[in-house]
DNA sequence: AGGGTGGTGTGATAAATATCACAGTTTAAA
DNA sequence: TTTAAACTGTGATATTTATCACACCACCCT
């Protein structure tokens, strides 16, 4: 289990209180990379609080299509779970595992009682909707008014803020995320290769563009 | 001014206290249908409650482009301008007014305040954020998985939920709001007609589409 | 070493959407 | 009543993206 510790370094504005229920009543749970956490239609029965690892948020189509929306890191959590009605509410999104993971797994019964409990949580739910809202207004920017071109600089952007300039997806892997087809990302990435804003390999190609 | 059962009309689940800080420390603003309520980048000096009409929210392009998400009724707050931190934040999006509009005006320096003071307040931001979340979802998936047809009618529902069947608006106008031509939704409405879904008149047509 | 698999490159073509051009029609205003 | 402005219809064409077809190459496996 957690430590109360790392638990405040996760979590740092959190009551004393808060940080003991949560180390009494959440379950760590594991996932490997790949993982699928969360499906769309997906009953909602616990929050999910990132403790290690990355998560990816999708908004997921009926037949198969996914689009990409944004990185869940540790110390955040996925907001569509953390519902504050009994209503079981169905999840609305698709998350799976970027990396292998360690999360925290609230069940939703806690929901409404630590908003009544703990001004802290309160906080916390209240910014996690805020900064992910945010999230979503910028994805709605991206596929309402740009190109493929552009979207897919975006979308390397994001991967480089998380991972670094080695950006190891495969061609299909990034056509996936943006719900596009693998020539189209082949063809744009060559063009930004003749650019010289990446240096591709087998599996994998650098971000070597500078900013201005 | 308003009268405190007005206030309880709209916003049911307040506490006393916060009903009596809305009067005291809020403004009530009147806007003519058609004005600009909040644009891209300008800075949140006040949250917004809507009392009466309806709002309409954007997100705004750098060029003058807007994509239509979503529509703010009466007892609805604009989730924007709920802003918990003094750090002046910028707005995200585009509110304009549909109708002519009365909303209540409330200087953002209370909002801290009564996130620590009313509980109720408290829930009220958790309910406005959760639910434009997921109209942004919705927002989202048409936009990444749906070709123009579908996101037209998608459109014409919103807009018929909240206005009727008969929908007052030129092709120039829906065109505007789903970020593309006059021509396209030209040619898309004519295509509906055909189908038996509209009857058309000059500056509006009617949704005569049967639902299964 | 040979063979299979998955990743990548690229042409050809189709479909969706954007853009341009212009005509006709209704409405509002002078 | 005339005129201008706004709204709508529609062809032609360009651009963007999707889809199909197939070749080539790197790597892993045995």
């Amino acid at each position: 289990m957690l430590s109360i510790e790392q638990l405040k370094k996760l979590f740092p504005d959190w009551e004393q209180g808060l940080y003991e229920s949560v180390l009494k009543n959440a379950e760590l749970k594991e996932a490997n990379a790949g993982a699928v956490l969360l499906k769309k239609g997906q009953n909602i029965k616990s929050a999910m609080l990132v403790v290690e690892g990355t998560i990816k948020l999708y908004q997921e189509d009926e037949d198969g299509g996914e689009y990409f929306m944004y990185h869940l890191n540790p110390g955040e959590a996925c907001a569509v779970t953390l519902v504050c009605n009994y209503h079981h509410e169905q999840s609305q999104v698709l998350a799976k595992a970027v990396t292998d993971i360690k999360f925290l797994a609230i069940p939703i019964t806690f929901m409404e009682k630590w908003l009544n409990t703990y001004k802290s949580w309160h906080y916390f739910v209240i910014k996690t909707y805020r900064s992910r809202y945010e999230e979503l207004l910028k994805t709605i920017h991206e596929v309402a008014f740009k190109n493929m071109d552009e979207r897919l600089e975006y979308y390397i952007k994001k991967q480089v803020d998380q991972f670094g300039v080695t950006v190891k997806l495969t061609h299909q892997d990034i056509a996936n995320d943006l719900n596009t087809s693998r020539e189209v990302i082949s063809r744009l990435l060559k063009k930004m290769e003749h650019n010289g804003w990446i240096k591709m390999n087998r599996n994998a190609f650098d971000w070597i563009k500078k900013q201005n």
